[in-house]
DNA sequence: ATAATTGCAAACACTTTGCACCTGT
DNA sequence: ACAGGTGCAAAGTGTTTGCAATTAT
């Protein structure tokens, strides 16, 4: 049984939505907001073609997703590209509530945080999907 | 000008779906639950009618809501009744990604989180939606 | 040539809205 | 009597699916 790598075409669509997701690393994109920006560089993309292709990035371990905060009206989910080398897993995220911003807390007190947690409070936490929330550096300053 | 409170009817669904979310305080429920809890008692009630009596607990700080854990595929959001007076805002919560149970995480360890992401992350951090996923001490034991 | 990719239209799941009817006070 | 609560049907939103047409290799 010959185990064959499927092979995969480049397109422009995707290139596009790469490149935007790459130049946008540091915050999180909706589906929407990439159809935007494509549309816009008259480059219109169809939505299904979006989210087939988020969905494959996503499988192939190059990219984060969102579900929006919790209580908040209106939000979808958002996106982030990153390398699959940045072991997400293994951090919280800390993500703006205000401009979308992302840092990965990819620090010594993240043992912290995960002892405690398991010590005080039984849990084995899952730094998959729990998402902390907050105003970023720069949107502190500026009077909301 | 008179300030006039507005009158409030009792009315056995309310009451039952309320019944329900305060039995199930240490955890999260869906709307849906809610729906096929009261069917289960013979007391159907429209989802309308539970979206809009649950929309109403909110508003009075009387609900909590979770949108499903980022990136978790087909979750729906769910709520948890909680006295307004538990000052839900002001600590971070752990939920169960197995059973759904919440850990309202109000102990001194919370001051030294928002402080560490403060300092060395920048972050204002705001407990409101804020979620922390992982395995209750239940759930760790028995293999998943 | 042929397998991967795309767009379209329809289906989906969950939630919200408008409106007429019903119920608690 | 009448404000408040409810159910129904329809609309809404964001996302997914089936399928036939198109495109990269």
């Amino acid at each position: 049984m010959e185990k064959r790598v499927k092979q995969e075409y480049k397109t422009s669509s995707r290139a596009g939505i790469l490149d935007y997701l790459k130049q946008n690393r540091q915050r999180t994109v909706s589906a929407g907001e990439i159809h935007t920006h494509m549309k816009a560089q008259n480059r219109q993309v169809n939505m299904t073609t979006i989210y087939r292709y988020l969905e494959k990035l996503e499988v192939e371990g190059n990219l984060m997703q969102y579900t929006p905060q919790s209580g908040e009206k209106n939000g979808c989910v958002t996106y982030q590209y990153v390398d699959s080398k940045h072991k997400c897993g293994e951090h919280l995220h800390l993500k703006c509530v205000q401009c979308g911003f992302v840092e990965h807390m990819d620090c010594d007190f993240m043992k912290e945080i995960a002892s405690h947690i398991s010590a005080e409070h039984g849990f084995a936490l899952e730094c998959k999907g729990s998402v902390l929330y907050g105003l970023c550096k720069n949107c502190r300053g500026q009077g909301r």
